[in-house]
DNA sequence: GATTTTTTTCTCGACAGTCGAGAAATTTAG
DNA sequence: CTAAATTTCTCGACTGTCGAGAAAAAAATC
């Protein structure tokens, strides 16, 4: 259904545009933001002035001059407008980080997770212990965090911030929402970990390629296994997907994955499916919680000497992410895929069973190999997704709320 | 990328919104049409006022007054203010249809299709043959077709008009942009046959159920398999994709596909493929070409009669749409499923496999089974979709290019 | 038959947004 | 000290939407 237009959106539009490229690119002056954004001058003078007002944005003092003529005068965003909380969720801890609004790191620490199997109403409490821990640290109040912002490998309601399944708590659902709404009046999202580096890499890979970029996969190879796709979209910038790539069905009635359903790609590519299938353990044994890398390091070793029922684990693994990538190819468009995750070291081992999995179908042998390249650094890529959406999002909403009421 | 908006963007856009009201509502009022838009009276007059005088819609004559009060005048679009060629391409004929611009059948003819495996050339020097008959039959000068709607089962482009893949040709690629452009100014546009069931369908769909509606997938079923994709977009009405799917892996190695690739979907779930299987043909030998519809009548006759070979073929197709489906349900989200196509009479002996292919995966285990139905009527289905997606692309490029300049 | 009521359409002024041009500000070069 | 260069700011023109009320026209009422 189409909807309406009217001049005020045009300018909400517009404004967040400038958000969007004083962000991008750091305090810019009038000129800059008017070449970057395409509109006058005289406009971006009418939104900075309106931004400047609702205390968003502010003049930075005069710096040396550097060119002759009259000097410019650089926007900047207010760090201290607004605070954003980032929590990344992983299988043996939690990352707390607060950031301001320029997107600059201003306080950060870990939490070990407890290993036991109390369940999700002992871990909300101390999610919640957590962010109370990291706002007392420093000393910002609580109105002043305008978003919090959560990751976890595993499968995400695409429109509220409830945790449908993870490898972690299985299918105990977690509800963020209602789970902080009471303490926390700031918006809460909640997104795949995967999708975010999707998104961070999708962001760097516009600023590289600019217009001609237009779609990318991560795949993040560890215990578990993630897919996150970006597309270019029409208008709004990029599309994020975070499929359930790990539990697509590989192979009907195949081994037991930890979901408890037989056959999904995790059971053959997750860590604990390719110590089990190295051990030549029966497929259908209950696979193990945690399995430590160092133990993985050793299959891989012995694989690399030419041992061969470790190669063939490595290569099975291979095969199951190969024939899942090549069906999300057959159901979406060519795109380069990015590897990223501690599996990455695995990559000599997996290749070969990766290309021959993608080359089994139709769409492979049609248009060609994708494009393939591991990326390292998926904890940082990780915080940058956090921050790209996060920080976008906290743009849009100072946009629609802040301004007019600070009027 | 964010792009800049301005307010002559606020007035296209509205533009368009009221024509698409206008079409999906048949001829209305003034305040019929402030009410479906939100628009105020005012820009009503302001849009309608101008393209009136572009010659886009006009004022029909004072029927009888219905109620009291001042008269209704209603708008309706100008039938000769342009005109779409359909052209349906299927497996044994092309069906031309000439439309006028509020969606009224003027003319309509079949083509045989040789069988002769004389290529694409030819082919499109028929087509091109069969458009020039169609507007001769009609009289209408050529410079009033303002589109060219083709549709083939198949792959497609999806920026250009240009066939990638198809049952018909292979991967004898076909560009109708350039096969057209010399002797027609119109646009060319060309899609996915499902991906046009799939839009009828969702359009229906938007009408029933309004916001509720978010997403549908239409599979059909014949001698190849199609599938296409509607999800309820941010702005800009729907998101429609038509994804490989037929030839999406479904079994490593399996049986030989007509496409030349192993263990395609189709090559376990197409006509040829249940006619191969049913008579414990070996699964590498090459599939036939084409498959008297008759003759599957009989097996699924003796199926259901019991005959177990006969049964089993089926269930294998089952098999291969639901593992696929829930391949595709991993990959996006749960959404109800319709099946089309001839292969319909045949969902009896098809619908076991298919649940227990569902059933195999993760998401069908955690989101429950998605709701399917059958649908009938697949040839109305394709061209309501074309109407639906030439109409809107004629009122957008109308009011980008004509309204203005009539200035 | 004249007047009132009701409904629809049209018009006008107010307001919001963008743009181009040019004025104002301010520094460097000569 | 003056001219050139460069950036910012302001003003008027233009386009767009909206609300209110005038104008139009038929039905209802007296």
């Amino acid at each position: 259904m189409l909807t309406k237009s009217s001049t005020e959106l045009v300018r909400q539009r517009n404004s967040v545009l400038v958000l969007s490229v004083l962000r991008r690119h750091g305090a810019l002056a009038h000129t800059e933001i008017s070449d970057f954004t395409g509109l006058s001058s005289a406009t971006i003078s009418a939104i900075t002035t309106e931004l400047e007002k609702a205390q968003i944005i502010e003049k930075s003092e005069q710096q040396a001059a550097s060119g002759r003529g009259r000097p410019r005068v650089l926007l900047r965003q207010r760090r201290d407008c607004g605070y954003l909380i980032v929590v990344i969720i992983s299988s043996d801890a939690v990352q707390y980080s607060l950031v301001d609004y320029a997107g600059k790191l201003i306080d950060r620490f870990s939490e070990v997770r407890s290993h036991d199997p109390s369940g999700a109403a002992r871990f909300v409490t101390s999610v919640r212990a957590g962010l109370l821990r990291i706002l007392e640290r420093s000393r910002i109040t609580q109105e002043k965090v305008l978003l919090i912002s959560i990751s976890s490998k595993g499968l995400v309601n695409s429109t509220e911030p409830v945790l449908l399944w993870s490898p972690i708590f299985g299918s105990e659902q977690i509800d963020f929402e209602s789970a902080l709404r009471p303490e926390w009046q700031a918006k809460v999202i909640l997104d795949n970990e995967t999708l975010l580096v999707a998104a961070a890499l999708g962001e760097r890979e516009e600023i590289a390629k600019g217009a001609d970029f237009r779609s990318l996969a991560a795949l993040s190879l560890g215990h578990s296994i993630g897919l996150g796709i970006v597309r270019r979209g029409g208008q709004t910038g990029q599309e994020i997907s975070a499929p359930n790539f790990g539990h697509m069905l590989h192979m009907a009635n195949g081994g037991l994955c930890r979901c408890g359903t037989r056959g999904c790609i995790e059971a053959y590519a997750g860590f604990y499916a390719i110590l089990r299938s190295a051990f030549e353990v029966p497929l259908d044994t209950i696979p193990a919680k945690f399995v430590p890398v160092a133990e993985l390091d050793k299959i891989a070793a012995k694989a690399r000497q030419g041992h061969r029922t470790s190669a063939f684990a490595f290569r099975q693994a291979g095969l199951a992410l190969g024939n899942g990538l090549s069906r999300m190819l057959s159901l979406t468009e060519r795109m380069p895929i990015a590897i990223t995750g501690p599996g990455t070291r695995y990559y000599d081992l997996l290749r070969q069973g990766i290309e021959e999995g993608l080359g089994q179908s139709h769409v492979v042998r049609m248009e060609g190999m994708p494009e393939i390249r591991v990326v390292a650094d998926e904890q940082i890529l990780v915080f940058d997704g956090h921050l790209n959406r996060a920080l976008s999002v906290i743009d849009q909403d100072i946009v629609l709320s802040g301004v007019q009421s600070a009027e």
